[in-house]
DNA sequence: TAGTGGTCTAGACCACGCC
DNA sequence: GCGTGGTCTAGACCACTAC
């Protein structure tokens, strides 16, 4: 192979590995040529050698398996927009930033109609938490109406969950009884408010609303919790913002 | 200080500031100790000193400055849920995996309302598409209704559109103009739909519907592009998909 | 000017997959 | 046992900033 030009650094030497497998030159699947062997293509030391192989593995273009090599994964770095809630409290403010004010907790038992809503086994047994959702102050109209469904063996979050009006139920459960939750499936719908509702968010009949499904589950993809949240479209706009960035390696 | 337990690699380093930080022995806005001292101290290379504080970047607890020092950023790794969209075409699912169907084009001037809703000063002259949202077959009711506005300067974009229906304005902006897309905003809001609109979507009128607003910014937040959709309630739901993960450093 | 983090060289030993 | 990537040592020079 010809060197067209001098590679005098490890970023150097980065931008001509990704030319080369951008340019197909370099095929997907394929294994660069080891760390050593680079060294003495380029004439340069291990350390710029493995630092230019660094930078192409937070592109994800590369991945590296000891005593195999390095392989090339993908043509291009992996682009994407990136929506990321950072904290438990902004997540709170993603889904509302309100105070809960409990009206009704009562044991359910799933039916056909909310197992199938809420995506679990029918005659799953439940405990459903009700609540208005309020202003920080509690003053004015509430901004919402909020179900959550828990197991029962949650059923001590009740208390808690009176306590600390302010707190999420999930960060409740996360800290009462441990259980970690990994990840946040969310469907956003629309609805039109029904007079029983209007009636509890003091809002019109008919009126539009948003309709949010949540389900909090654990690492091994088991619901923890799931809250349907009604919220009168007057008062309440879900907002997210995405950024592009480079994905990071598999 | 005193070492209470040898340090013996740079992953023993980093767990070892790690403690250090979250016990707020070493406070936050505080430097650390110089790579030189931190070698000195634990007798390790710099080259794997350095490799610890690498990994406490990562982490975003701490970050460096070059004849500064490393600064202790925050007490815990920052842990949130992240939601990605891959690839152009998960955010064209995203948005919807749709067919457009053009049904107008004309230019707009903003007036206070439509400037107030698009974020744009009034008086703003744009090029304004309007197109029916279809299922990938033709056939069915319409998805939903958009409407596109782009600056006069990508008029270019109208042949585009009508060409490649299925891609999204977003995209080919971005390759007939060479304009990267940095950011993305999304406001979720519902709404009834009203005679008109109903009309279009062969729809009832006052039914529920999801309204979506996106900017598409570039990198200095300018927007290139905005979208509004209207999709009935019934037709079109939301999802996403939120994971657990420590976040990168700022 | 002294000292910082960023970069680089030129060696070395290791665990381990493959042959 | 050979060769891989992973880790580490012990030096070095640089650009820049705070002093």
């Amino acid at each position: 192979m010809k060197l067209r030009m001098s590679i005098t650094s490890s970023h150097d030497l980065a931008r001509h590995l990704t030319e080369a497998i951008a340019s197909g030159q370099q095929e997907v699947g394929s294994l660069l040529p080891t760390e050593f062997e680079l060294c003495a293509r380029h004439g340069l030391s291990r350390y710029a050698v493995r630092k230019a192989l660094d930078e192409l593995q937070e592109q994800g273009l590369v991945s590296r398996r000891k005593n195999v090599g390095t392989r090339v994964e993908a043509r291009a770095p992996r682009q994407g927009f990136t929506q990321s809630i950072v904290t438990a409290e902004e997540l709170a403010q993603f889904g509302s930033r309100h105070v809960r004010q409990v009206r009704e907790v009562v044991p359910v038992v799933a039916d056909l109609a909310l197992a199938g809503e809420l995506g679990v086994p029918g005659g799953t047994r439940l405990l459903r938490l009700s609540s208005l959702r309020m202003e920080a102050g509690g003053q004015g109209r509430p901004m919402g109406w909020t179900d959550v469904y828990v197991d029962e063996r949650f059923a001590g979050i009740e208390a808690l969950a009176r306590q600390s009006p302010d707190r999420l139920v999930s960060a409740l459960i996360e800290e009462r009884y441990g259980t970690a939750i990994a990840r946040i499936r969310q469907e956003i719908g629309a609805i039109t408010l029904s007079p029983a509702l209007a009636a509890e968010l003091q809002a019109e009949p008919g009126a539009a609303a948003l309709k949010i499904t949540r389900s909090y589950l654990d690492a091994e993809g088991e619901a923890i919790e799931i809250s349907v949240s009604i919220h009168p479209a007057d008062r309440f706009t879900l907002t997210m913002e995405m950024n592009r960035s480079r994905e990071r390696g598999a």
